[in-house]
RNA sequence: GCGCCCUUAGCUCAGUUGGAUAGAGCAGCGGACUUCUAAUCCGCAGGUCGGUGGUUCGAAUCCACCAGGGCGCGCCA
């Protein structure tokens, strides 16, 4: 026995499909599903057994249905087999079994829908990794919020799980943070240049002219006073650039702290991508693939169609990923010699399979999506015969709306709306739960007017509103009765019977099904819409008590019916919060 | 030009990894409050799953081609 019934039945089912196709191979035993039903005619499960078994078998599906349904009829939890279509098994199991999971859930808690599946492996999820170099926005939003649920998801499926960020401190971006602080720094020095004299000194031009490296500018000043400049105009970087840079990006950083801290996301790791070049670990990853003959010295094809203004055929360092299915081979080395991002970037990867992660999750935006390939490649040449495996999630586009109007600008960045504007205004529980409310690869509007909606239309609100009538019963229940999951886990429960109660039932006994399946396929916004799901019936048996106060949870007359009917209502509860766990999201105990 | 992602009801989206008659919400129409909060619920109506072929017992799902939308395509990270 385990917490999840479908895979108990399953057992079930493939022990007896060995009795009836003997010397079956065990890829297609493993080909077994067990699935709830879609319509209540075909009972509670449905086996695709017979089906795939046939081939091997070299019988008719509907034999081998018939066969199972001999085998299955009456035994252990079911009570009820038929055959069905082409070939499926239908189960119907004794109310009573189904009826047994709601004393697990309430021993479990919201431990319930836990799951050994995942064996311990060793998974490392990196997400936001945001540049340092500004506020994070409503793009790093879904990536932070997907990854977390996702990581939350993968250790309640039994996976052993380190959450990671990786601070993008080197490169041009961060010269351009330099002097952009140095910009604001000058400024609190009364510096006579204007921006546009100013922008015409530095390297490729200011950028990030958002005010929120004022701070920056004034705290440099405060502590160094007029000493980083010369009467308060540009002096030689020599003498202020590393100062101010790394002043920059620590608060900078903090400030991407805090806003996570804002949105309940929190690190086990942070990784520095300068710390890991000063260690020399991207040449000796380049030595590595070098050994392994996948490294030369050649040129690259220009691009089909539109050529770039400045381009010119050029020898440069190339990784072979086309032998790990990349379309084209992949530069490691600019031209001036330093390493290009992928190149370190590759170097982070075999950092983090050499720190024991067995696979690598990487949360990243669309914009992304034509690195998938090339990553892939050099993580399967590192990998060797290992098996580490790279999987990434690609987070599309977030549109912000407000009354059905696009939202663009934010005061303080300048550009785009900023995650703090949107916590402020929306609130971190709706802003997690909406993030979660789509395919992180399908594109998102985000309607802050809906994500704050007390309708039925906004999932948030609804699955919230199904917490807190549960727990709105309870505490109503517990002037008459022991409330504690202990007592509740004692009462018999052979009177939940309605439809609507079994109905309940099922949805809560498919929970850890749903948290194993979901898992598996990286997807967390499924979480969402079982809540949602859930929520809906029981809605409709609370409803339900209106018409038929047979059906009312709390019956004054009749203790034993209402211990049961309180078991199950504390049970919707456990599992609302074990999936809100799951999202990061708290569960609320009224509605005001 | 090439690669990746997307296309499902009038609108916004699910679809349990290839299963049975494709499901929700909104909008529309009709109902349910003396009650554990009606911020909810029930019913009706709404579909050529972008298109055409293919794979097989079986396709919204996999493959090929086409159309439309998004993202990307050597010294950005």
């Amino acid at each position: 026995m385990t917490d999840n019934i479908f895979a108990d039945i399953r057992e079930a089912v493939v022990t007896a499909l060995a009795h009836v196709v003997p010397d079956l191979p065990a890829d297609i035993s493993a080909r077994v599903e067990v699935t709830p039903t879609k319509d209540a005619a075909h009972g509670d499960m449905a086996t695709n057994a017979a089906m795939v078994a046939s081939k091997a078998a070299r019988r008719k599906p509907q034999d081998i249905a018939q066969a199972l349904v001999q085998a299955l009829s009456g035994t252990g939890m079911i009570e009820k087999a038929e055959a069905a279509g082409p070939g499926f098994v239908n189960l119907t199991l004794h109310a009573h079994a189904l009826r047994a999971q709601i004393p697990a859930i309430l021993q479990r808690g919201e431990a319930y829908g836990d799951s050994t599946g995942g064996g311990g492996v060793r998974v490392n999820v990196e997400y936001v990794s945001a540049n340092p170099t500004g506020p994070m926005h409503i793009g790093h939003c879904r990536g932070a919020v997907v990854g977390d649920a996702l990581a939350n998801l993968l250790s309640k499926a039994g996976f052993s799980v380190t959450k990671e960020y990786l601070i993008n401190d080197a490169g041009g971006q961060v010269t351009a943070l330099a002097w952009a602080a140095y910009w604001r720094y000058l400024q609190a020095a009364g510096t006579p240049l204007t921006e546009a004299e100013f922008s015409e000194i530095v390297p490729g031009g200011l950028q990030y002219r958002g005010e929120y490296l004022i701070p920056v500018g004034e705290a440099l000043f405060a502590a160094h006073g007029p000493s980083l400049a010369e009467n308060a105009k540009p002096a030689d970087p020599a003498l202020w650039f590393v100062l101010v840079r790394d002043t920059a990006l620590t608060m900078m950083l903090a400030s991407i702290r805090e806003d996570l801290d804002l949105l309940g996301v929190h690190f086990d790791v942070f990784s520095s991508e300068r710390e890991l070049m000063e260690t020399g670990a991207t040449d000796a990853t380049i030595a590595r693939l070098e050994q392994l003959g996948l490294i030369y010295e050649g040129t690259l094809e220009p691009p089909k169609g539109k050529l770039p203004d400045d381009w010119e055929a050029r020898e440069q360092m190339l990784f072979r990923s086309t032998q790990y299915g990349d379309d084209v081979d992949r530069p490691l080395r600019k031209s001036d010699g330093s390493n290009t991002y992928f190149a370190n970037d590759i170097s982070y990867h075999a950092d983090k399979i050499k720190r024991g992660a067995q696979i690598m999750i990487d949360i990243w935006g669309a914009d992304h999506g034509g690195y998938v390939s090339r990553m892939k490649a050099a993580t399967r040449a590192l990998a060797g015969n290992d098996g580490v495996q790279l999987d990434v999630v690609l987070c599309q586009i977030v549109k912000v709306l407000k009354g059905g109007e696009p939202v663009r600008m934010s005061k303080r960045a300048g550009t785009f709306i900023t995650l703090r504007d949107l916590l402020e205004e929306v609130g971190r529980d709706a802003v997690r739960f909406t993030m979660l409310t789509r395919k992180a690869d399908a594109q998102m509007d985000f309607d802050i007017d809906a994500a704050i909606a007390q309708t039925r239309e906004n999932p948030v609100f609804y699955v919230q509103y199904a917490h807190a009538r549960c727990r709105s019963v309870l505490r109503a229940a517990a002037a008459q009765m022991d409330t504690t999951p202990q007592a509740l886990a004692q009462a018999p429960l052979d009177t939940l019977a309605d439809p609507s109660e079994m109905a309940l039932i099922r949805r809560l006994a498919a929970w850890p099904r749903m948290v194993e399946a979901a898992a598996l396929a990286r997807e967390p916004h499924r979480i969402a819409f079982f809540l949602y799901d859930l929520a809906g019936d029981f809605h409709m048996l609370w409803n339900r008590g209106r018409e038929d106060a047979a059906l009312r949870f709390i019956q004054a007359e009749r203790p034993v019916e209402t211990a049961a009917k309180i078991a199950l209502v504390a049970a919707t509860a456990a599992v609302i919060r074990s999936g809100l766990a799951v999202m990061g999201v708290t569960p609320v105990e009224e509605m005001r």
